[in-house]
DNA sequence: ATACAAAAAAATTTCGAAATTCTTGACTTT
DNA sequence: AAAGTCAAGAATTTCGAAATTTTTTTGTAT
């Protein structure tokens, strides 16, 4: 074991990480991206050497993903990257749905001063990042794209993050995650336009308005649209791949 | 390994068990069940023994209760069961109730005959079950109880199977297994008189006259005052242990 | 008595091999 | 050709010991 290092070990403030951590980590990020097959068997040995750690460490992380709905086990045949469909697309979408917007409304609802100063905060940076995303000429670079959809999840983390009720959250990253899995499957496919800065610039303007139906209004609309846009995307990979 | 015997092998119906699966089941049941104290930590060395089982199938059933949200694990320190709280209970509650209402409305929407059909004997068990405990002087026998448990959970389930949603079941079945920690934690504690058969009642004459408004909130009560006898006997634990 | 350092003991995590189960391919029977 | 049986190989699961980390105890200095 050498991940605990001395810089960590005056006064512990950071978590010290198994390897079973580690590669639980990784081989999530691995999943929501997709480079681990939808329903593919994950094989023990193959998975050995490609995250470098052992046999128990791998098997304590898969269990935990088994724990978090990413990956299925039957007994004696091992484990597999659960599956993706669209009718599964359609649930988690509506879920989502569902519970975002009841979260949004709660945080418009509860959320006191300094909630909206982090809200603004968190727009302001969105927006500075889809701006460069506007200026930039072509295909923007994976960076910018990649700062772009963080401070997107931190946005819209702000927006919720005065509902009070940390279950509500919880279920919701649950749904977000397993939505992440399909958009980073649609994302290889060039999207029509869709004016997400000015969807964002409305939520915004509605949550600092406290308009509290107009807000969850729009922010479901707003989940609608990308939810369109990766069922398409997926519509159009199933097509290919009868063409194939 | 032993445990897929000679009766499972042909046709492979049922799902072979590994010994972390049936660890991860024993220690699944402990823990909603309260015989592992909420926030303690789990000994490693105490757990071999007590539940006879090996360090990895051990460690692998714990991390899949990480993943369930039943257990914490923190690095290089092992693992402890999950806190409760009062708080967290509220939350829970409130949760539970936005999720299980909507599941009710849209399964008493969807709903086929063969639906109700399903709904009927299930509630008929259920009312059953609550005769005889009505019957039986005193303390009613733990069998007895446990069945009348078994069939509230299979009513219960019956009236949400046609909602349509798999991940609105998911979550309501996390949420629903968290609360059952608490309602274990209150059996404890005599509770004041409460008509939970009438109240079974009203809700199933409701779906069965497809009164969607009414059935939502009646199931939303029965959950309340769930909720109400499971905080007043935690707010009654806790006197007796600043009294201790 | 308090604080610090070092050693010992206990607990946790991981390793690598052994045990067990599943899958595949070869062969035989119908 | 299809179905059944068996053995070999591959994959999965578990074991028990080793390695590592944390906690506790002991000893020393102030």
């Amino acid at each position: 074991m050498t991940n605990a290092t001395a810089e960590i070990a005056p006064g512990r403030k950071t978590e010290a990480k198994t390897l079973a951590a580690q590669v639980y980590e990784k081989l999530r990020e691995d999943i929501v991206a997709g480079h681990l097959e939808p329903g593919s068997k994950l094989k023990l040995e193959q998975l050995l050497s490609k995250y470098s750690v052992g046999m128990s460490p791998l098997r304590e992380a898969l269990s935990r993903l088994v724990g978090d709905m990413l990956v299925t086990s039957q007994g004696q045949r091992g484990f597999r990257v659960a599956p993706l469909s669209l009718t599964e697309l359609e649930d988690i979408a509506r879920t989502r749905s569902f519970l975002e917007t009841e979260a949004l409304s709660l945080s418009v609802q509860k959320g006191d001063e300094e909630w909206l100063e982090t809200v603004e905060q968190s727009y302001r940076a969105l927006a500075q990042n889809e701006e460069e995303l506007d200026a930039s000429n072509g295909e923007p670079p994976s960076d910018l794209v990649s700062r772009w959809e963080e401070s997107n999840r931190q946005f819209h983390a702000a927006l919720l993050s005065a509902c009070g009720s940390v279950w509500l959250l919880r279920l919701n990253s649950i749904l977000n995650q397993q939505m992440e899995r399909y958009r980073r499957l649609s994302l290889r496919h060039s999207r029509g336009h869709r004016d997400i800065a000015g969807e964002h610039y409305a939520i915004y303007k509605a949550v600092k308005d406290r308009k509290i139906l107009k807000a969850c209004e729009l922010i479901e609309q707003h989940l609608d649209l990308t939810t369109e846009e990766v069922r398409r995307a997926l519509l159009q990979n199933e097509e290919e791949a009868a063409e194939a």
